[in-house]
RNA sequence: GCUGGGAUAGCGAAGUGGUCAAACGCAUCAGACUGUAAAUCUGCCGGCUUCGGCCUUCGUAGGUUCGACUCCUACUCCCAGCA
């Protein structure tokens, strides 16, 4: 079982360590997207320096390559990627929502390779498989993503992911014997948790997580705070999974609010690709809001993106510089702009962390959203 | 000086009698971006606007025509070749 120990604890909000084989995470946490084994645009060592405790990568991407083989071979994706650190890898559940073709039957899924075309087929047992070879410390078990407000569609989804949920379970079981005797390092199983946005669902999927022999939850198919039923979502989930194994909302980060109500509703580990996708294109946050790096209020601003952060883009370049690279399409101005936007994340989740030791989190809240947020209303803020 | 070609919005470039404020690309200006098919996508892009339209444009000045970016004349400038 994978150990986790919660330090502080109020109501549903918890602060702790994951201790997994490549490295301890403490609590809450910022979790690195790195779809295709690499955060974009950042190296680790940039990553490290940031204060990134782990990166999430995808299942699906790395089987279609450099496929899970070679990255066994390479000695599993801490090693492959020179990270070192914990790691995390994604079922592929989320390219059935993501990549158009696919079509889902009982078993599994078939997915057209975005690449080249080919066809790829997952389930259970080939995720779990192909996650063990990669390497990961924490896979997340197969499941069906899906963004619908059609019930009947979520409910099926839902029952698709539980039936699934035994296939992962066992097939998970059984690597992790072999690995055993193969004197390979553990790895451990988050069950996904699903249900879209009704709240009798997501208490029929967590109830039944509830009972399974995993080692934490990933809570699926929520995508933005922005959408006022996700909090409560959230909430009554994490009511009712098990308090002492750790959590982690797939997906959710596009906003800095996201990761304050997940926290504030006990999720321990977050990933989004937002901050990076988000910093290529130009858009930058800073505590007073997200700002657009290419505008031209920009270009003669000879002073930091924001001169209270301490990350290595605001400690050494000026909105002016970035602002070029961005207008010239220089490739620096992309790494840079993403090693911001990813510090930002990783360290309102350390002050998260420190604000709730302190007994402060509410404070720490209310005074970042009023920055961030200043033209929205108090109820839009949470 | 002669001959030929050309001059269209910030730039490049379509359009050769009406459906043209004018395709398309770039640039500009702004917006969006979920477990990443995303260094991507969208809008704007002559002026004004109560967003329905109104007004002024296609080197300059005239002309033909119901009607001209499109045809004719002159002029100005650019390019190529020949003197």
């Amino acid at each position: 079982m994978l150990k986790f120990n919660i330090v502080k604890q109020k109501g549903l909000m918890r602060t702790g360590v994951i201790h997994t084989p490549h490295g301890d995470i403490k609590t809450p946490a910022f979790i690195g997207a790195a779809t295709r084994a690499s955060v974009k645009a950042i190296t680790h060592a940039q990553m490290r320096e940031l204060g990134s405790q782990g990166i999430l990568a995808n299942t699906y991407h790395l089987i279609l390559t450099p496929g899970p083989d070679l990255i066994e071979k390479a000695g599993g994706l801490a090693e492959f990627t020179s990270w070192h650190g914990p790691t995390f890898t994604d079922s592929g559940g989320f390219q059935m929502l993501s990549l158009t073709d696919a079509k889902i039957d009982h078993d599994g899924v078939t997915f057209k390779s975005h690449i080249n075309g080919d066809k790829i087929r997952m389930n259970p047992e080939i995720s779990m498989q192909a996650q063990w070879k990669i390497g990961a410390d924490i896979h997340m078990a197969f499941d069906q993503a899906i963004d619908s407000t059609d019930k009947e569609l979520v409910r099926k989804a839902m029952i698709r992911t539980h039936n699934w949920l035994p296939r992962n379970i066992a097939e998970h079981q059984r690597l992790a014997k072999e690995a055993e005797k193969n004197g390979k390092y553990e790895q451990y199983l988050y069950a996904v948790v699903q249900g879209g946005l009704f709240e009798d669902l997501r208490r029929e999927s967590a109830e039944l997580m509830a009972q399974q022999p995993v080692d934490g939850y990933g809570i699926g198919s929520l995508y933005t705070t922005k959408t006022p039923e996700t909090a409560n979502i959230i909430k009554i989930t994490n009511e009712i999974i098990p308090n002492d194994k750790p959590r982690h909302l797939l997906g959710m980060g596009s906003e800095p609010r996201d990761l304050f109500i997940g926290a504030m509703y006990g999720c321990d580990t977050f990933d989004c690709v937002a901050p990076t996708r988000q910093a290529r294109n130009g858009a930058l946050y800073t505590p007073s809001g997200r700002i657009n790096i290419r505008n031209a209020k920009y270009r003669e601003q000879f002073s930091p993106i924001d001169s209270s952060c301490d990350c290595y883009c605001c400690k050494n370049y000026t909105a002016a510089y970035l602002h070029h690279l961005y207008k010239v399409d220089e490739i620096t101005g992309k790494t840079l702009a993403s090693i911001h936007n990813e510090h930002f994340v990783v360290n309102i989740c350390n002050n998260i962390r420190k604000s709730i030791l302190n007994d402060t989190f509410e404070d720490y809240m209310a005074d970042f959203m009023n920055k961030y947020y200043q033209a929205q209303t108090l109820k839009d803020r949470c």
